[in-house]
DNA sequence: GCAACATGCAACCAAACGGTTGCATGTCAA
DNA sequence: TTGACATGCAACCGTTTGGTTGCATGTTGC
């Protein structure tokens, strides 16, 4: 959960996020492109993002192909983000109350 | 957006919006209650937290009431949260059919 | 008015972060 | 087999981050 919140905390990690869901299983070198860092760089990106589970990696010979994975994001809706989300109607409803309140 | 991810990248942050979750409007004192840590540090987060939008603050005589703002992560699920969750099924799919190959 | 209280501001510090360079390892293809 | 290719590993480095201490400012209530 933490590793997940640190993981999406940088912008050039999302951005292989969203490659991946744009064209799941791409190779490391392809990933590469994408970004202006050297390869290592983004290697200790992926790797970050794979220890927080959101990708999953298998080896094909030489290569390294990297997989999308959106369960923990899925997680992270359902046990955090939902409930603030959940509470955004109840505030709305809160503030319509007290505006027809105040036109009373 | 990357402010509102920075932000929440922190777990002492993600208290504190916890904290004004179950109890909106508290004042600094009583935010830093929750946190084991001095008052000058709580007061950079909840610093970082508003620039970031998450909470807004209004001055009541000596004390600052803080209020939590969940636009921007309805905003986050909205435009990236929700991208992800969608593909989910498929992910799974593809994740299935890469071991598979593997396999063989 | 003044003492206690709530907060603000700034300098400082260690650790984590995001990136680099250099070199090693493993795999494919001719 | 050997050279090119894809990736792995480790040391290093400037900047950001998360925290501290010390002091200043504004507000309340007696």
């Amino acid at each position: 959960m933490e590793a997940v919140f640190k993981a999406l905390a940088d912008k050039s990690r999302r951005e292989l996020l969203d490659q991946l869901h744009k064209s799941n299983g791409q190779t490391l070198g392809e990933l590469c492109d994408y970004l202006d860092m050297t390869r290592q760089a983004v290697t200790k990106h992926l790797a970050l993002l794979e220890s927080a589970n959101l990708v999953v990696t298998v080896k094909r010979g030489r290569e390294k192909l990297h997989y999308l994975n959106p369960l923990p994001i899925n997680e992270i809706y359902m046990r955090w983000i939902g409930k603030f989300e959940q509470q955004r109607v109840q505030a709305l409803h809160n503030l319509k109350q007290a505006i027809e309140e105040k036109n009373e």
